[in-house]
DNA sequence: GTTTTAACTGAACGTGCGTTCATATCAAAC
DNA sequence: GTTTGATATGAACGCACGTTCAGTTAAAAC
């Protein structure tokens, strides 16, 4: 075993999977070349497939990279927010704004580059993204059982309330009139109102 | 001047663009070939060129056909909507759901293709989907004024609304658990309640 | 200093792309 | 029945695509 250190392998692996993530964001899967990737990095179109077996399989782990953090970053947060409803209702809010506005290339592919996914890889993504959005659904549900809130149907207020919040991505810009905090409470405010008893 | 009746021509050009919507929203701009969609109309890919000067071209008007459908179709509405901002928002809200629903296509591709339109078509969008918001911006400011709402930032509350309005096409089908009037009252609710004074 | 092998090159494969255009078709116009 | 021209064909253009692979490079191992 040759190079295992000061290989080029643990350089050249994230460097593709960074310029991938930006180019799948910018343009599109379906309008970039693995040649345009390689050139990005530094290297030839063939030297990408010591990191890939093939560009579906690069866009599959970028957005299941991308899940996995944001499913490991609410549990370590919803383990800080304790059990009223209300307070993990403003936790889930402000970390769901904060989480995705710093990671604008990977909320954008995760959305619009679905329909791109193999099927089988299709229904892993859904299955995390289903899973993130029932850590809402619960709150809501234990919001009511304890008369907090007033939502005649959990399951599409969690719909309502994600899409609202990940609208900040279209729009938002770091150096704004608004600071992030600022966003955070103008939403919070009316998710607090919407789903208040 | 031959055969301007009888023509194929008004009938060839709908059905060129209703086979590019379809093949758009299902695969992306970028993953649809000229060939493809002559397929679906039952022609060969150089007869396209006597419908659009080329594949951009394409895209940018359906898109913008689609921006004025719903500009008109809101002022039709909003002129039925009288002027008491409580009673507008609701006409807006019920009708901007009702309008998204029935063209799930036009949505997607008015959301997702934005990046694949050339600068000059990009503005020309922007500046249609500006006047849009700003219907359901003046209605807030107005709301306010007039002591209705509570909306610290009419400009972010119109993104939030419009944002969790157009969420429902993405869960939403025809024939399951509730009907398009219930899922329109269950999002004014939450609409009226996150603006209210 | 020789051997080993991970990392990468560069050329090639077959395929499909958007677009053009000379030519064919055929219903309407006269 | 002849002329006209809108409509469509089908072949071709040059180019780029994803992927493969035999060969080259050079750092680590001994």
């Amino acid at each position: 075993m040759a190079r295992t250190q000061g290989s080029h392998s643990d350089i050249t692996g994230p460097r593709i999977r960074r310029a991938a993530l930006r180019l799948f964001a910018r343009h599109g899967f379906a309008a970039v070349s693995m040649r345009q990737i390689a050139g990005e990095v530094g290297v030839q179109a063939g030297a990408l497939y010591n990191y890939t077996p093939d560009k579906q399989t690069l866009l599959f782990e970028l957005m299941r990279d991308h899940m996995d953090a944001l499913l490991a970053a609410r549990a370590a947060e919803a383990a800080r927010a304790g059990r009223d409803p209300m307070a993990r209702l403003e936790n889930f809010t402000r970390h769901h704004i904060r989480f995705h506005i710093e990671r604008p290339d990977e909320v954008f592919i995760a959305y619009m580059e679905l329909r791109n996914l193999a099927p089988e890889n299709f229904a892993e993504i859904e299955r995390l993204r289903h899973a993130y959005e029932d850590e809402l659904e619960t709150i809501l549900r234990n919001g009511v059982a304890a008369g907090d809130f007033a939502v005649p149907d959990p399951r599409v207020a969690t719909y309502a309330v994600i899409a609202m919040l990940t609208g900040v991505n279209t729009w938002y810009r770091a150096g704004g009139r608004l600071s992030l905090s600022e966003v955070e409470t103008l939403y919070w405010d009316m998710v607090r109102k919407a789903v208040a008893a």
